[in-house]
RNA sequence: GGCCCUAUAGUUCAACGGAUAGAACGGAAGUUUCCUAAACUUUAAAUCCAGGUUCGAUUCCUGGUGGGGCUACCA
């Protein structure tokens, strides 16, 4: 993300900067000429290939004015000399692999174990990072597409944290408009005075009820206009109860206080469930706004951009901004009734968010769908003047859609978030009960368990996506808990823990340093390696915005970690040596897989 | 119509312009006198099509085709 600047660069990587500047200088000794060090990129080599880092030889053939598999050798020849860790370097296809020491990896287990901030650069102390999620409408509750939103934006703030930014948590509460009128008026109507406690149901749900309930009649308003034969355009417009629904928001705006009043009722009820939903979830927010509290400054936005001659005014006296000229089409600002749409409001808010906190980026982490709204905010505040409009970042993420396609409300094909945080809870159960796992347990310990793994799977499922894809879900074949899941990663850590228990009882220090030299096996290089890496990855999620990254990662290092402790003794190793530093490199292990889980908003067990 | 996003094994997802395109689920075959088998091992299986840029393209560009979204006096 190009408005996001990298906080440090953490020590650890200081191999690569070293490779890289020693690099830069060996062309320059032996060609005369070379590429600065900025331009060497030095990546990790691949698995099939033995080796610790590559350094890809053909770019540099301009330079040597030699084949590739040559300029490698040369490269390599010089680079041995000039840098004491490597031990070996070999080329393969003008691919330069170097193999460091043994010791460096030791040294570097030894340095950074007892780090407990480990891969975390210094705080910035720059203007903080607004990140806007969640944002419910308080006409229907959460469904999955919020569950998106919620992981993402929780996750983003824990990562941006994590990368040394100050970061502030805010949700957008849109409890005003003509949508919030369309349930209060079906409550009105048909409610007879019912309440959660009554109706024996949660509350948001409730108001969800009304809002569905209100959409049926609608449609069903608009197919009697059409059998009578208008257009069903018009009929739309005409049907009585979309015309009350507008008379009921001009009523809220000037302050009807009956109106208001059933309206406070019910904005109760939605915070009530859906501050429910936020608990189970463990999603929190630093401050909460309410657009009926901000929407009255983007109207007087508006009014003074009109004023100014930025818009135009039709003769209905509806207020319109003219972006035709700016790759946009026209776009309304104000009805006609003087009543305020959805962009009127965001005006508003942007600019009071920016006056609060002068923040140096502004993200919202919204849809897909509502790419071209966030266009025409930009476009519209660049009209006013205001340029800090580039401050703000529409993180788009992709729809969560079902098998059969789009979720919508008011059509009911929706999977509620409640519901399925339920069953994620009780398919944990199940699954844990049939292993058997549970049996040893107090059930506080038991039903704790159940959540965490529960929403592990749920979180992971979904963060490890690319946040700007669509993903699929499938209600039918529920979340898994085997392979590349939440569970597996949880299960891996309980492992650990298990296994550090152990040998704390045996004598062994998990955190302690002093081990002599020692070989490294294969499989306990590959998870330093990925230990190494996490500082580089948590930086790489920071600026692409990505959890995907960090649950990726966490991925390797957990398969990896099986592997070894399935193929690897630690506490039956011959050698006390080898148990010291196997008992050590799990430690580090667990603490990575922990710190990145919770990145993820994702707990891990002490054992399951 | 215009604009935007997207296309990888049967399915769900990976892959800073680099080596033989990785995983998981599902399929096939194995591993428990040994630190937790929610695990591990082996195996079959994929880059939508046609051009272009490049030493090198799943990746970048152009044009098709398929899927999705937006283009509301809903939010």
């Amino acid at each position: 993300m190009k408005f996001l600047y990298l906080c440090g660069v953490t020590t650890t990587r200081m191999i690569e900067q070293l490779l890289a500047r020693q690099t830069s200088e060996a062309l320059k000794k032996l060609y005369g000429d070379g590429p600065s060090p900025g331009e060497v990129s030095v990546e990790k080599t691949r698995k099939e290939q033995e080796g610790d880092f590559t350094i890809i030889a053909f770019p540099f053939t301009r330079y040597s004015k030699k084949s590739p598999e040559s300029t490698g050798q040369e490269l390599g020849a010089y680079l041995k000399q000039a840098v004491p860790e490597i031990r070996e370097a070999g080329v393969i296809k003008g691919f330069l692999n170097l193999i460091l020491d043994d010791s460096f990896w030791i040294r570097f287990l030894e340095e950074n174990i007892g780090d407990p901030r480990f891969g975390l650069p210094e705080p910035s102390g720059k203007d903080p990072v607004l990140v806007e999620f969640s944002s419910p409408n308080t006409n229907k509750p959460l469904h999955l597409g919020h569950i998106r939103n919620n992981l993402l934006g929780y996750s983003l703030s824990e990562i941006l944290k994590a990368a040394g930014h100050r970061v502030i948590r805010l949700n957008l509460v849109n409890d005003r408009g003509i949508h919030i009128c369309k349930s209060m008026l079906a409550y009105q109507k048909w409610g007879n005075g019912e309440t959660p406690q009554s109706a024996g149901m949660k509350s948001d749900h409730l108001i969800g009820k009304y809002y569905v309930l209100f959409d049926r009649k609608y449609k069903e308003e608009i197919a009697a206009l059409v059998s009578r034969g208008m257009e069903p355009e018009e009929a739309e417009k005409q049907a009585p109860l979309i015309l009350e629904a507008q008379e009921l928001l001009v009523k809220w705006e000037n302050n009807d206080p009956e109106t208001r009043a059933l309206w406070e009722q019910m904005n109760r009820w939605a915070y009530e469930g859906f501050g429910e939903t936020y608990r189970r979830l463990g999603i929190v927010f630093d401050n909460t706004e309410y657009e009926s509290q901000v929407y009255l400054m983007g109207k007087d936005i508006v009014r003074k951009g009109m004023q100014e001659g930025h818009f135009i005014r039709k003769e209905d006296g509806s207020i319109w901004a003219d972006l035709t000229g700016y790759g946009a089409d026209e776009k309304l600002l104000l009805r006609a009734d003087g009543t305020s749409v959805y962009i009127t409001q965001d005006l508003g808010t942007a600019e009071n968010r920016y006056r609060h906190y002068h923040p140096s980026v502004m993200i919202y982490v919204v849809g897909n769908e509502q790419i071209y709204h966030f266009e025409v905010l930009k476009k519209v505040l660049t009209r006013l003047g205001k340029d800090w409009a580039e401050k703000i970042y529409h993180l788009s993420y992709g729809m969560v859609e079902l098998p059969e396609g789009k979720m919508k409300s008011r059509e009911g094909t929706v999977v509620d978030a409640d519901d399925l945080i339920g069953e994620m809870e009780e398919t944990a159960e199940r699954t844990t009960r049939e292993l058997g796992k549970a049996n040893e347990m107090e059930e506080s310990e038991a039903k704790q368990l159940f959540h965490t793994i529960g929403m592990g799977a749920l979180k992971y499922f979904i963060l490890k996506v690319d946040p700007k894809k669509n993903m699929l879900f499938d209600p039918q074949e529920s979340i898994d808990f085997n392979g590349n899941t939440g569970p597996f990663i949880q299960y891996t850590y309980a492992r650990i823990q298990s296994l550090l228990r152990k040998a704390g009882e045996a004598g062994y220090a998990a955190g302690g340093s002093g081990s002599g030299p020692y070989n490294l096996l294969p499989g306990e290089k590959r998870i330093i390696k990925l230990i190494y890496r996490f500082p580089e990855t948590l930086q790489q999620a920071a600026l692409q915005l990505s959890p995907a990254l960090i649950a990726n990662h966490i991925y390797e290092l957990a398969k990896e970690y099986n592997q070894f402790y399935q193929e690897v003794p630690v506490l039956k190793a011959e050698d006390p040596a080898a148990i010291g530093f196997r008992v050590k490199l799990s430690f580090f292990a667990g603490e990575i897989i922990r710190r990145s889980m919770a990145l993820l908003g994702i707990g891990v067990p002490q054992r399951m």
